[in-house]
DNA sequence: TTACAAACATACACGGATGTTTGTAAACGG
DNA sequence: CCGTTTACAAACATCCGTGTATGTTTGTAA
């Protein structure tokens, strides 16, 4: 059996990124082989090859398969930030500690790129990806704490870098830590997690924008 | 020259330890090889299997080697925490992000464990290593805001529960961001670091103890 | 129906890293 | 002063994973 039709390589491909997923997690990335993914994924080294140029690329598919989920919320709050954008800003962290992290296939990645993964020059651009969601949204979260002080929605006497950073190192403080279990306290975990980002937005002096 | 003297051989033990700092950091663990982090330090794998059982081993002594200057101001701060929970805590934190982040052993090495290095089965023990110092020292870290609270050290409305999560979370990110850049802005980092903590401190309503 | 290319499976070549063994000179204790 | 042990260097055996090349079958368009 070979020369499959159309969909069922759309349908292999797919496989072998969840396979991915698994044997990543396990293993580790530089651990795994791809002649494991293979096997897990009911083929041989030669699909894998077929579809992706090697480990590396692999591995940036993954992350790029699930990053579109958390770009479609991004855009989102992009929008609703325009007259709200602390509350944006607290409803997009509200998402990624609850849906998100929630989500099966985004724990795995994210748990594979968090830990499971060395960075290292040539992974530069892994980090890039994630940067474009989390970290390094420094300047964006900082804009948005500046207007958002303007239109009195944040205690006026913090700089907005410092809100910035908080926010920032919290939500990575949060990731690194919930992606660690996958214990069945993981729905008291997520539910925490709310609390947490409540109570920042709360000592920020947050106050729902006067529309 | 061979058979040197036994402080000779401390010494280079030493240099092993740091060359694999630094290889490491470079290039990730998993990617470094033996034979450079002896061509580092100068001598052959011979001796590094002399000094170490291998890679694991090597890695493991690496840790522990920065991990005793961290138990030191660990312990002190659990004596001081005796009659003021929430004030040892605090200089604690004060600690690791003002001068533990500033000294270039101690960043390199949790450079190395946060982001050089695959966790995975044979890897739980540098976990951990690393829990005992700041991750799931949760416990430690409720029980602390709990006696605080006792003493009208906390804002009375919090759960203990929140207040170890929040610090706990935000000391991971805290790690996590300012270990990535090694850049020239370190100082400013570890300056902005430190009004992070303070805010932290201040939103939980921290109030210095009533000898 | 033929001809081509997609979608793999199989086989091969290669390097690079690991763990181990052996050699060896100098320090050290008696 | 001599045997033993220390502290390595050098050489060896081995394996594992990668990348690539080649083979094979089957959709599919002309």
């Amino acid at each position: 059996m070979v020369r499959r039709t159309r969909e069922e390589a759309i349908q292999t491909r797919e496989s072998i990124l969840d396979a991915a997923e698994d044997v990543f997690r396990e293993k580790g990335v530089s651990r795994s082989s791809l002649e494991e993914v293979a096997r897990r994924a009911g083929c041989t080294r030669g699909a894998v090859y077929w579809h992706f140029a090697n480990k590396r690329d692999l591995l940036l598919a993954m992350c790029r398969r699930m990053d579109a989920t958390i770009a479609i919320h991004r855009e989102q709050m992009q929008r609703a930030a325009v007259d709200d954008p602390i509350g944006a800003l607290r409803d997009f962290l509200r998402y990624i500690v609850g849906d998100l992290l929630r989500d099966p296939h985004a724990r795995k990645v994210l748990d594979i790129i968090h830990h499971r993964c060395e960075y290292v020059d040539e992974m530069r651009e892994f980090t890039e990806i994630l940067d474009n969601e989390f970290d390094s949204k420094h300047q964006e979260i900082e804009q948005l704490f500046a207007c958002g002080q303007a239109r009195g929605q944040v205690r006026p006497d913090l700089p907005p870098k410092l809100c910035a950073k908080m926010t920032h190192s919290l939500l990575g403080g949060i990731l690194h830590d919930s992606l660690q279990d996958a214990g069945p306290n993981r729905r008291f975990a997520a539910f925490s997690n709310m609390q947490v980002v409540d109570f920042l937005f709360e000592s920020l002096g947050y106050r729902a924008a006067a529309a």
